[in-house]
RNA sequence: GCCAAUGUAGCUCAGGGGUAGAGCACUUCCUUGGUAAGGAAGAGGUCAUGGGUUCAAUUCCCAUCAUUGGCUCCA
């Protein structure tokens, strides 16, 4: 008998040789039927493999990432079956599972393509092979046997594969017709999967390789359920309806122009509101957990990117530097702004009594993104940060943690982002030689960011050998209304830069000591949070962000005065607006500006004048019924208020 | 930067070797209206740019630029 212990801490004894599918089915038979893989004392492994001893283990479900891991690598071996029965002689390159369902990279026989039209032969072969529920059975393999097999084949990739692997590690996986080199884990089967199918098609080099060949990429997403997989195509629907470009083009946010030059934002009034109305709230919120404001140019002397390291890294892949016309002296646009803030803190002497020095600042900055890179708002050239360095004592770390975690928190619960995660970035424990700072500061830090997480509440994920060479790191990603995430907040420790400036402030003992310095930024960029929240709403903005909160609907032009009279009233309340006069019906009028997500539509004719009233449309609510001018302005009053507190 | 697709009116898109098309938006006129599209007329294009093939190119070919989807990169 062996002893198995559950993640509750229970035990439970079972005969040798037991499988986690066994055990899955003593505890209950439900849970035996949703489970999908096992973690065997920390490491994943197939629900069909026996286990020999005492062991920890965690059971898989699809709600989890391991679970839907194994879902989806299975699921990609369907694919791959799927299309080496439709098309015989396809080569198969890697195949895995990613964040949302899987592919693979197949190279097709000699002159065949494949195309979108071939999509729905393979659906209906994938269904067909889940529908067998074929078993999916482990086996492993000598390294010289595995060569064979695939040199039989003709698979020159998976040989490639197969030969920098060790042998006595090799296995392979068999559903089927089909065999397929794969660590695992995988399902027992492959009737698990009740719904799959192909989504797009995209070329891909072999092992991200531009000098090799580019091989055809195949994505695909499975689901236990039918039902979910629709949930999902609906998902991509409402995502594509929800895309920032579209919009930002319909509600007249920004725009991109060639002549001024591609990655580039143009923004338009009523984006730039919304930036406004952005910005000032933050720095508002700022000023009240005592950061001071900056502002520093566009452009930086090349020696000062020298002294931080950045030229020396990215100044062949950065813009240019400019050059003054007399002297030949060179300057570059800023990629970062804590260079210029650096320079801020050397203004003067410091005292431990003056630290931390928090300094913000909303720096725009330039960066040579590669053209196949740019994206909309999220992947521009020139975009500014929401940027912010913290300057302090290695005992205050952990303090100011709290204090930026505190911030984000509550920016991410004012904007509506209820979901987020963290993740922690640590040295690489194997490796400390690799990084900057001294291996007390490092762990003094490591520790204070895991503390202050900790206390804030977060259940961070930690990441061992993710942290930047110049310290560790502490990052959110925010889930939006469709469920994709985005990172967006980060808080980085530094000791690199006040090493390279010589940043220094005197201690208690008369001393002088180097000061850690802290990046953080919330939104990260500001096109790219507009475009988060562009997508997470919709485009209907809360109340307070609206660019425009109101808009007043004359039923015919005899009232525009009287709408005039009303919109410099609501003014004086600072609400924003504006008066659709155009000579359209009423009906016209609501549609139109229903489609502009105007939260409030106050439509004025005969009746309202005469009562000195107006009557009030709520966005996708309807009539609201009618009220004074007065009563309205303290009722969207009232709710911005209400957003705030809640 | 690499691969592929795309580039036609302000926007969304159809078309196609021989005088350039629609809807929306825009301008003017009619209409002065009551909670998601009132009517008519008009204006608007070097068909991304540069070459080539052709009697003739927006259409076919090549190159360049840009956009999109991936790949690679990302302080």
């Amino acid at each position: 008998m062996i002893k198995i212990t559950l993640p509750d801490g229970s035990v439970r004894e079972f005969e040798k040789s037991v499988t986690g599918l066994q055990i899955a089915e003593d505890i209950s038979p439900r849970l035996a039927k949703e489970v999908l893989a096992i973690s065997i004392n920390d490491e994943l492994s197939d629900l069909t493999r026996p286990i020999y001893e005492d062991a920890n283990i965690i059971l898989h479900k699809f709600e989890d990432d391991e679970g839907k891991h194994a879902f989806w690598h299975t699921s990609a071996h369907i694919l791959a079956e799927a299309i080496e029965a439709l098309f015989p002689g396809t080569k198969f390159g890697i195949g895995p599972a990613i964040e949302n369902g899987f592919y693979y990279d197949i190279e097709l026989a000699e002159g065949k393509t494949l195309s979108e039209n071939d999509f729905p032969a393979i659906n209906k072969k994938m269904l067909e092979l889940c529908q067998q529920n074929n078993p999916v059975v482990r086996k492993e393999v000598s390294k010289a046997e595995a060569i064979s097999t695939f040199e039989k084949k003709g698979d020159n990739y998976k040989t490639e594969l197969i030969s920098e692997l060790e042998d006595g590690t090799i296995s392979f996986y068999q559903q089927g017709n089909f065999t397929d080199l794969c660590r695992g884990p995988h399902l027992p089967s492959t009737g698990y999967i009740k719904a799959i199918q192909v989504l797009s098609l995209a070329g891909a080099y072999w092992r991200g390789d531009e000098t090799r060949k580019q091989l055809t990429r195949v994505y695909a997403i499975s689901f236990p359920k039918q039902k979910m997989l629709q949930e999902y195509l609906l998902m991509l629907e409402e995502a594509k309806k929800r895309d920032h470009r579209k919009i930002g083009k319909e509600l007249e946010l920004f725009h991109f122009s060639q002549k001024v030059g591609m990655g580039m934002a143009l923004w338009l009034p009523k984006g730039t509101m919304l930036r406004d109305l952005l910005e000032s709230w933050l720095t508002e919120e700022l000023k009240k957990r005592n950061y001071e404001m900056v502002k520093t140019p566009h452009i930086g002397h090349i020696d000062l990117y020298k002294t931080s390291g950045h030229y020396e890294k990215y100044g062949k892949d950065s813009f240019q530097a400019i050059q003054t016309p007399a002297e030949g002296e060179a300057f570059m646009l800023k990629p970062m702004n804590c260079p210029h803030h650096v320079e801020i803190f050397k203004a003067r002497q410091y005292s431990y009594r003056d630290l931390p020095y928090r300094m913000a600042e909303f720096g725009t900055v330039y960066r040579y993104e590669q053209h196949g890179e740019l994206h909309g708002l999220t992947r521009v050239r020139s975009f500014t940060q929401d940027d912010a360095h913290v300057f302090c004592r290695p005992d205050q770390v952990k303090d100011e943690f709290k204090k930026i975690i505190e911030l984000v928190m509550y920016v991410f619960k004012s904007l509506n982002f209820t979901e987020y995660k963290a993740q922690i970035s640590l040295r690489d424990p194997k490796d400390k030689t690799k990084y900057i700072g001294s291996d007390e500061n490092w762990d003094k830090a490591e520790q204070a960011i895991q503390e202050a997480a900790e206390e804030m509440g977060l259940k961070p994920k930690i990441e061992l050998g993710e942290a930047a060479f110049y310290g560790p790191k502490l990052d959110f990603m925010v889930k939006d209304a469709l469920g994709r995430t985005w990172q967006l907040g980060t808080i980085q420790v530094d000791y690199n830069l006040p090493e390279r400036f010589e940043l220094e402030y005197k201690g208690s003992d008369n001393e002088m000591h180097r000061p850690i310095m802290i990046h953080r930024a919330i939104f990260g960029s500001m096109e790219r949070f507009v475009a988060v929240l562009i997508e997470h709403t919709a485009g209907k903005f809360p109340l307070w962000l609206s660019p425009q909160q109101i808009v007043l609907l004359p039923i015919s032009e005899k009232f525009n005065n009287y709408s005039k009279k009303v919109l410099e009233l609501l003014k004086k309340y600072d609400i924003r607006g504006e008066i659709d006069d155009r000579n359209e019906k009423i009906g016209r009028k609501i549609r139109d500006n229903e489609l502009k997500r105007i939260p409030y539509l106050l439509i004025v004719g005969e009746k309202e004048v005469e009562s000195n009233t107006v009557s009030v449309r709520k966005q996708g609510q309807g009539d609201l019924g009618i009220m004074s001018p007065e009563n309205f302005a303290e009722l969207i009053n009232k709710e911005i208020q209400e957003y705030f507190n809640n």
